[in-house]
DNA sequence: TGTAGTAGGTACCTACAGGAAAGTGGCTCT
DNA sequence: AGAGCCACTTTCCTGTAGGTACCTACTACA
């Protein structure tokens, strides 16, 4: 903690928050959320179905769910077609397609140390006296 | 979706995993786990009643649990003195410290962002026909 | 004697997220 | 006549995360 060049310390003594990120956690990293906004980015826009078809075992009933609140978050953009039968596309909006380097940086930091997180998992559950 | 010059489509006809940083979101995102590193991150090493009254709200049983799960994925580390009141320290380790930067975007894209976040939600609650 | 302090562990309980399955509406195809 | 399509919605049910409260061992201190 001597030198703090990267993490911004502003709300660190927060009384009520202790982290000043977890607002964002709460809005992006919310159970389906991730996969919903990737399909969606590198799909393009799509339709429920397909939505539904390209994550594998989600139910459409949290996915409307996950989809009512990305919409009311303003990271997708849903438009509706009275037709029958009924087409509804989703796409991602400006807000949404703002989160691409965050998460390029996440797919590095997978790519670069998700194998050591097994490692340490490995020798945490071998490790004598356990 | 034309562009990808931002998010790695690698794993993005995966058929298990419609999302590549699923397993990211899993380690780092998961409950109160940006609260611990946060503050292990910002007021350096710290004792366990240090967490519990730095971070509102957590309880003991739960914080244990956690501080367990960060210990056995590597990003923490817990050094045990057996003294008489016991003493436990818990610091970030150098994988937790490589999150860093990440986490910096994280806050970077919050500052930027939240309030937008929170207009969307405006507008949409108090849309016409809801 | 008894109280405080530490780092949890344990038992019990509740709330809520999420899964399964069936229903809805209106048209179109067979 | 009936089945199928889509985008959900509704009902019911279960699992589990998390909360509350109490317990442990040991010593120093008043």
């Amino acid at each position: 903690m001597a030198d703090d060049t990267t993490w911004t310390a502003s709300a660190a003594t927060d009384p009520q928050l202790a982290c000043p990120i977890s607002p964002v956690v709460d809005i992006v990293f919310s159970r389906w959320t991730t996969p919903i906004l990737w399909t969606l980015h590198t799909h393009g826009r799509q339709r429920f179905v397909e939505l539904e078809r390209g994550i594998p075992r989600i139910t459409p009933k949290v996915l409307t769910q996950r989809l009512r609140q990305l919409e009311r978050d303003g990271l997708i953009m849903r438009t509706y077609h009275p037709e029958v039968p009924p087409r509804v596309e989703y796409e991602i909006s400006e807000l949404g397609r703002s989160l691409a380097p965050l998460f390029a940086h996440l797919a590095e930091w997978a790519a670069g140390n998700l194998d050591e997180v097994e490692r340490a998992r490995h020798d945490y559950d071998t490790a004598p006296g356990r």
